[in-house]
DNA sequence: GCCTGTGAATCCATTCACAGCT
DNA sequence: AGCTGTGAATGGATTCACAGGC
């Protein structure tokens, strides 16, 4: 072990991308896997897996592999998965519903618990039991209140600085932001960009390539 | 110029970025652009920029910095988006819809010309004036007749790679795969995932460093 | 024999710093 | 004077290869 160590970003991006299959393999009753093994179902290279593992602690047993469940329950406690975050969504356009009713946010400890959009014909909309729509002048109020510590903004781009601005202001920790624009943020907010086009266009490249 | 060397391929995702803020500038009729500027809108070092750019052309003036107009043409050559793509999708719950009616797609250049979903409440549903779904056993059929180069996965996880075998049976050239595994592809298929949980465990991590 | 953990070696990417052009 | 284009230098990340323990 060398938790001293600068832990690079690579290696923190991989780590979640380990617990997925480890989460199939507990399901499937498989109790120890090998570097090898795991490497192959996250297409990474095997040596990858160990040291990205190693930064963290002596998981492995020499000569047998990992526990699957305990590693996946140190990798949940690593990448800080063994407790519930509160998220805000603003912007309940197609892709902002389907974001909170995606089953998945849930599932891995992603709450939404509070929600947000400026058009009139959504404010006071009931999107679940327990989440009603907004208006964003509540926001800063909201998120202090609720202790709510990651936005996720999927409004369209021409108001995505709008509404980072006022999710910072509110002194919110991170931000999620699906809008095609780097959001500016100064100060201790952590932000993060998912643009699908992004992915398209490297494809688009490399289809272009191949003639 | 170099264009013989291998082009890295972070900086190929940078070059699609650059294009979103030459969109905006061209938009606001400026009409020319210095590395700094332009590194600045995408959180960028302007040596990066320069660096990137270097590795397809010289479109830069020396002393002034570069036109924008042109620019973004130049770059939209180089990742194929000066031309249509043609997309089909696989999965139309909340996502897949959401991803269908997005206007950003088409906006690139991205069209979905097919849609299919196992389910037969779906089936047969009319989604856009020009787009039916139509099931699963189809895939292979449409794919084949209407030329379609990307499918893009948005069912749910346990049956993603049954999925992406049909797609990749039907010689689609590309993937891009929503669900939270990794696909296993064999050949000249591309893939690309975007799992929005990995940018959360991510967020997750960093906040939980900070106490 | 087998598989982990890890220093050392390699590979790749970013940044510097300045020559070259306008 | 100003800003690009790019070799050279630095900094990170991946892979190798083997020692260490089951």
């Amino acid at each position: 072990m060398k938790r001293e160590t600068r832990i690079p970003n690579a290696t923190i991006e991989r780590i979640s991308l380990y617990s997925r299959p480890l989460e199939e393999l507990l399901n499937k009753g498989i109790r120890v896997v090998s570097s090898e093994k795991l490497a192959e179902l996250c297409k990474v290279n095997p040596a990858q897996v160990r040291k990205d593992l190693s930064y963290f602690g002596e998981f492995g047993v020499r000569g047998i592999g990992y526990a699957v469940k305990n590693l996946l329950s140190e990798i949940r406690k690593i990448i800080v998965s063994d407790r519930e975050w509160k998220l805000a969504i603003v912007g309940l356009g197609n892709l902002g519903m389907a974001l909170v009713r995606h089953d998945n946010f849930l599932k891995r400890g992603y709450r939404f618990v509070a929600a947000f959009d400026s058009s009139p014909r959504k404010i006071g909309e009931m999107i679940r039991s327990d989440l009603v729509v907004q208006p964003p002048s509540k926001i800063h109020l909201v998120i202090s209140e609720l202790g709510v510590e990651i936005g996720v903004i999927s409004t369209p781009p021409s108001q995505s600085q709008a509404v980072a601005d006022m999710l910072i202001e509110a002194r919110i920790r991170a931000i999620l932001n699906f809008s095609p624009i780097q959001v500016r943020h100064s100060g201790p907010c952590l932000v993060q960009n998912v643009d699908f086009t992004v992915r398209l266009d490297n494809l688009a490249y490399h289809l272009g390539q191949e003639g």
